[in-house]
DNA sequence: GCGTAGATAAACAATT
DNA sequence: CAATTGTTTATCTACG
């Protein structure tokens, strides 16, 4: 059987002949002449995405500025009507239309798992707290309050964070004053020596002006957009086509809603309005960050979630050959990763060894054989400084786009399951 | 096929 | 004593 995408949403690419407008992308066209934009105003927005995205990555902005620029362009796009030529255009064909959830509840975030890694989670919720630390429970307060999805999510997933927090050198235990009681445990802080590396692994987070997901050079044909989330497994074994959303994706999204944690930056300014226009609109800008690697020769597939792995979970970083494998693909990157995982140790050799010393438990020497509790114990310190704006930035804008992020993950990550599920059903 | 990374489950100890 | 927290091991999946 065929994947969930009826075979007239998967034949069609919006650029192999939809367009409908010539010198724009082939992406938009002009909607119901009542709200479309003209074509002019249409071709500039795009271009200006374009030429956001671009600016961010040639002048290095920073993450801050990139969404700023970004979310006024959002704004502008949201109200000028365009639609989609992407097969999100058949009300009839499209289950998302059906519901017709508002834009606000798609940027928000459907409340389904993020595609954020646990370390990734906690580094978050660790740099949200005003003394960057924060108790276990806090820390889970933290995952519920900005990813419902774990409200309703099988229980494990606390002892996932918690196996992270153990297991993962980024994060530290620190000591606990013993005139705050804050009950049982300890509080956990970032490891300063491997902060780097989180903040590598953020900033290859989609949508980040420094992701190689948006800059990797191309090797693919540029005609094809990638879909919602092109770093998906549907995506890469589907050949690019463009998704879509499954019925009921975004529902709940709205619980999201993470402005204000990083004051400097600020909401997403989408209209909270309950058309389905406005959520095409949403899903196609992020389609069209997407595919801001417009040119043809820097389309490329995106990452999907595991790509955060390269820094994260259990190890911040990867072996070298791991790194010269994937994470060269980061050409815009302001450092080469090499010279942040020197940077991240400190430059004293510590890359000398046979692997790096990410991990707590799996990098640890065979003669390391004292417990890692006894290890640790020893080693807990002071919380770090928090004066790292570039972290910060980081952050805030994965965080804020956590929503947006989230929401493509899931509906990628339901339409590639529900292939899968169709496929094993068809093996069987 | 192999190694690595991450997610998840589970067992268990320590702590409150 | 129960609940929570922390550690460790094992297993599985995905990926390069």
């Amino acid at each position: 059987m065929g994947p969930t995408m009826p075979p007239s949403k998967k034949a069609q690419s919006p650029s192999s002949g939809a367009s409908a407008s010539q010198g724009m992308s082939p992406l938009y066209r002009q909607g119901d002449a009542a709200t479309a934009a003209s074509e002019a105003e249409a071709a500039d927005l795009s271009l200006s995405l374009s030429a956001s995205f671009s600016k961010a990555e040639d002048e290095e902005l920073t993450s801050l500025s990139w969404l700023h620029e970004s979310t006024d362009l959002l704004n502008s796009f949201s109200h000028s009507g365009l639609r989609s030529v992407s097969p999100l255009q058949d009300p009839d064909d499209d289950p998302l239309l059906g519901d017709a959830h508002s834009a606000y509840d798609l940027a928000a975030g459907a409340n389904r798992k993020p595609p954020y890694s646990f370390s990734c989670l906690i580094f978050m919720a660790i740099e949200d707290a005003p003394n960057k630390r924060l108790p276990v429970k806090d820390i889970y307060g933290w995952i519920l309050e900005h990813f419902p999805y774990f409200a309703s999510a099988p229980t494990g997933w606390k002892n996932s964070v918690r196996h992270n927090l153990s297991l993962n050198k980024c994060f530290k235990k620190v000591d606990k004053d013993r005139s705050q009681s804050i009950g049982k445990g300890s509080l956990w802080s970032i490891d300063p020596e491997y902060r780097h590396n989180l903040i590598q692994a953020l900033k290859k987070t989609p949508y980040h002006p420094y992701s190689p997901s948006l800059t990797t050079p191309s090797t693919s044909p540029p005609t094809i957009p990638p879909p919602l989330w092109s770093g998906s497994p549907l995506f890469r074994k589907n050949g690019g086509v463009l998704l879509q959303v499954p019925r009921g994706v975004i529902q709940n999204g709205a619980r999201v809603r993470s402005q204000a944690l990083f004051p400097v930056i600020r909401p997403l300014p989408v209209s909270p309005v309950g058309s389905r226009t406005s959520a095409i609109r949403l899903v196609n800008f992020a389609t069209v960050a997407l595919e801001r690697q417009d040119s043809p020769s820097r389309y490329s597939p995106p990452p999907c979630s595991e790509d955060l792995q390269d820094d994260h979970t259990y190890s911040t970083a990867k072996s070298p050959s791991r790194l010269c494998s994937s994470q060269v693909a980061a050409p815009s990157s302001p450092l080469d990763d090499d010279d942040i995982i020197r940077r991240s140790l400190g430059g004293a050799g510590a890359l000398a060894g046979s692997s790096l010393p990410w991990t707590k438990s799996r990098a640890r020497g065979i003669s390391d054989t004292l417990p890692l509790k006894k290890r640790r114990a020893a080693t807990v310190e002071k919380p770090p400084e928090s004066d790292d704006e570039e972290m910060k930035e980081a952050a805030g804008s994965l965080l804020h786009l956590a929503g947006v992020r989230a929401c493509l993950n899931n509906i990628t990550n339901r339409t590639a399951k529900g292939q899968k599920e169709q496929k094993e059903a068809l093996r069987n």
